[in-house]
RNA sequence: GCGCCCGUAGCUCAGCUGGAUAGAGCGACUGGCUACGAACCAGUAGGUCGGGAGUUCGACUCUCUCCGGGCGCACCA
């Protein structure tokens, strides 16, 4: 992307040499814009740092930032700033009149037309609209590379003992879409998925396998040899076998269930032990549901570049080296009294003990039995992440993708293999539930005086993702009065109560391919089943990306099967309509914004009349300011929400103004600009999303 | 009991570091395909921003309190 922009760039400032681009070329090397075009935060800081020195130099203020926002009307101007109101108590002044003294120290600034005063006190800015459209028209190189950080980010993170559900596609979507994020800022990207491949879930359907079904390891082999050649998915059969298992446990008299309890644990233990059969059931099962995962995940665009294992955390003593540095820094110690009596534990965030106290509330690292907890085995992990630990994994290649390749953790590795981990700033894609255990790990890492990796250590929590009570009757699913009254269920693997992810992701191409049929006749199959996915992916992905994430999602089939309205389609078929402007037309929109370089815009962005489609360029503009805001606050909503204003923007304009048939070339050349600069912006925007943009739908 | 999240139009949700008349989608009603494809567009109706107090020139936004809903607070992961 950021090479077909400085080709844009490029043909700008070179394709027609005349007087007039000459002084533009001048223009934007003085200004730097070479290297950093954006013309909203260009101009933004621009504004900015001048309102700054006319109040250092009129009040003697010195003012570390000064509030700049978007006016809600555009005759209000493009930019306004309210900081007369913040003077108006230490200046002793109207607010208005402060504004009016602002403005008349203003003078002229480069890009705007000029400022005024409004409202009981607001300084508006015009820009200089003409010179705006030249430089949105021309796009963006990219980012400046200060402060750019080699970044992790973890997600998915399934428990490999069955099917992916919509709950984890929320945890992929979110994590997958915010690597895009930080990639196009220009960051250096490890994505990570962490496969707890011993822990107690993975257990459930091992005891499964043995105690439920009876098989052994060869019948397990067996099994999935024969899954394979049916063409069914193993991980759908876990499905079912977990959620067996689960109610197995209960379905006994309290002498069976205990003696089932013990079991599980059993089992879990030899897991832990490795180099037992018992193991070996584990690790062919859990693998092949690992594979299932990241083939589900392959479908939306979601890849991986390592694949980190518990079980090599267990094997390759990452723990003992970890305790060490928990022991020597302080941040554990052995409890000798109270509950906790015989367990390593460590304080939790905000507790305050008086001296001599026990600490009643401390969280247990080391059972009294000397077993590891999860959050003991998270710190080592997060070291490692950090590259403090001193202990490295070994690698073997373990999924293929068309462009790279994807590793796994091993005890005993393939040589060469890359290097992961010395990070310095993760993010982990993890549920609200696990904020608790999140903050003792960032407790533990501050504790040991890494602040500087606890401060960059982000847990980007967002909310499950459940059922709507009608949801649940749609799918069969037997619900209680209770759950029916409320306003939404929670998913739960362990009761098989859930959307599974590839029933979603097939029963939304079945939907997109009818929609496609009755549209592309003259389109071949494979033609057709390739936009039918496109959409298909699109409508899910914008579905899981519309909400903020700490909102919950009661989810519907209505709703996430939706191709209209506020949805990932609606911005597809905006980019499509876009195109076949340009493919009727008998041009590109690289041919029409070269012409619109050597244009003056300025009669078609004045006025009454313009107003909508002015604003639909200042939309397009956005772009790189949402991104910035995006990454600085978690959140890619903003930039899904910055996309369909953009798409919605564009088919009033679309409606309102035929193109092809306008009789004034040069209005033409403008309104022909207009679609390039918005179907550029799109692609782009919806690439970040992880979007693709159909040739037709 | 302690902690975190949520409460905005009939439904589902936005609302940027406090700023100008509170927005969108869906649903309802009305209108628009001889146009670059209607998976679209335009219009109408619909809101005490859960209640109350406070801070502020200004509060959906910040503080406190109450009400209602959800989730955490294991020697489970």
């Amino acid at each position: 992307m950021p090479a077909s922009q400085q080709e844009l760039v490029r043909r700008f400032l070179s394709v027609k040499p005349g007087r007039g681009r000459h002084s533009v070329r001048i223009a934007l090397e003085n200004q730097g814009f070479l290297r950093h075009i954006d013309v909203y935060l260009e101009l933004q800081k621009r504004l900015e740092g001048h309102l700054r020195s006319v109040l250092a130099a009129k009040y003697d203020l010195q003012l570390e930032t000064i509030p700049l926002e978007t006016p809600p009307d555009l005759k209000f101007g493009e930019l306004a700033t309210p900081i007369a109101f913040e003077l108006a108590r230490s200046l002793r002044k109207a607010p208005k009149v402060i504004a009016h003294e602002i403005v008349a120290t203003l003078g002229t600034v480069e890009g705007f037309a000029g400022f005024e005063v409004a409202g009981a006190g607001y300084i508006n800015a015009r820009l200089d609209r003409a010179a705006a459209a030249r430089l949105i028209a021309a796009g963006e190189t990219q980012h400046s590379s200060k402060g750019l950080l080699h970044a992790m980010v973890e997600h998915t993170s399934i428990n490999p003992n069955k099917a992916a559900h919509i709950g984890h596609l929320r945890n992929a979507i979110l994590g997958d879409t915010f690597v895009r994020l930080l990639r196009a800022a220009g960051q250096k990207v490890d994505v990570q998925n962490y496969i707890d491949n011993t822990g107690v879930q993975v257990a459930d359907v091992v005891v499964g396998f043995l105690h439920l079904e009876g098989k052994s390891l060869a019948d397990v082999r067996l099994l999935l040899e024969d899954l394979k050649q049916k063409g069914e998915r193993i991980d759908y059969y876990c499905w079912d076998l977990y959620a067996k298992i689960s109610q197995w446990y209960e379905q006994g008299s309290e002498e069976e269930n205990a003696a089932r309890k013990k079991l599980r644990y059993a089992t879990l233990h030899e897991l832990e032990q490795g180099n037992n059969e018992t193991a070996e059931i584990a690790e062919l099962i859990s693998t092949a549901v690992l594979r299932r995962h990241l083939e589900t995940m392959l479908r939306l665009d979601i890849e991986y570049d390592f694949l980190p294992r518990e079980s090599e955390i267990l094997r390759l003593k990452f723990w003992e080296a970890a305790f060490e540095q928990l022991k020597e820094t302080g941040v554990l110690y052995y409890e000798t009294e109270g509950k906790n009596k015989g367990c390593w534990v460590m304080t939790r965030p905000g507790a305050e003990i008086a001296d001599g106290e026990t600490n009643e509330y401390a969280k247990v690292i080391v059972r009294s039995n000397g077993t590891i907890t999860y959050v003991g085995k998270d710190i080592a992990y997060h070291l490692w992440k950090f590259g403090l630990l001193g202990k490295d994994f070994c690698y073997k290649p373990f999924f293929t993708y068309p462009n790279h390749e994807c590793w796994i953790s091993a005890e005993h590795g393939d040589e060469p293999h890359p290097h992961f981990g010395g990070a310095q700033a993760i993010y982990n894609v993890i549920d609200a539930r696990q904020s608790d255990p999140q903050a003792n790990v960032i407790q533990a890492l501050r504790g040991m005086g890494y602040t500087e990796q606890a401060d960059r250590y982000i847990h980007f929590s967002y909310e499950m993702v459940a059922l709507t009570p009608r949801c649940a009757v749609e799918l069969g699913y037997d619900v209680s009065d209770e759950d029916l009254a409320r306003p939404y269920i929670e998913v739960s693997g362990r009761k098989g109560f859930g959307v599974k992810a590839d029933d979603l992701i097939d029963k939304l191409i079945a939907a997109t391919r009818a929609e496609v049929d009755a549209r592309q006749t003259g389109r071949d199959e494979t033609e057709r089943q390739k936009i039918a996915g496109q959409i298909a992916i699109g409508a899910l992905r914008y579905f899981m990306l519309k909400f903020t994430r700490n909102s919950v999602i009661a989810f519907d089939f209505k709703d996430a099967l939706s191709f209209e309205g506020e949805t990932g389609p609606y911005i597809q078929y905006a980019v499509v309509r876009a195109r076949n402007i340009f493919r009727k037309g008998g041009t590109t929109p690289e041919a029409v914004l070269a012409e619109f370089a050597a244009t003056d815009p300025a009669p078609w962005l004045e006025g009454e009349a313009a107003q909508d489609i002015w604003a639909l360029w200042l939309r397009a503009a956005r772009r790189t300011l949402v991104l910035e805001q995006c990454i600085s606050t978690s959140e890619p909503a903003f930039l899904a929400k910055h996309a369909f204003q953009l798409a919605q923007e564009f088919n009033n304009f679309y409606h309102r103004h035929h193109i092809l048939t306008e009789e004034d070339p040069a209005r033409k050349v403008f309104l022909l600009a207009t679609a390039a600069v918005v179907l550029r912006e799109l692609v782009v925007v919806l690439n970040w999303l992880g979007i693709e943009s159909p040739e037709a739908m």
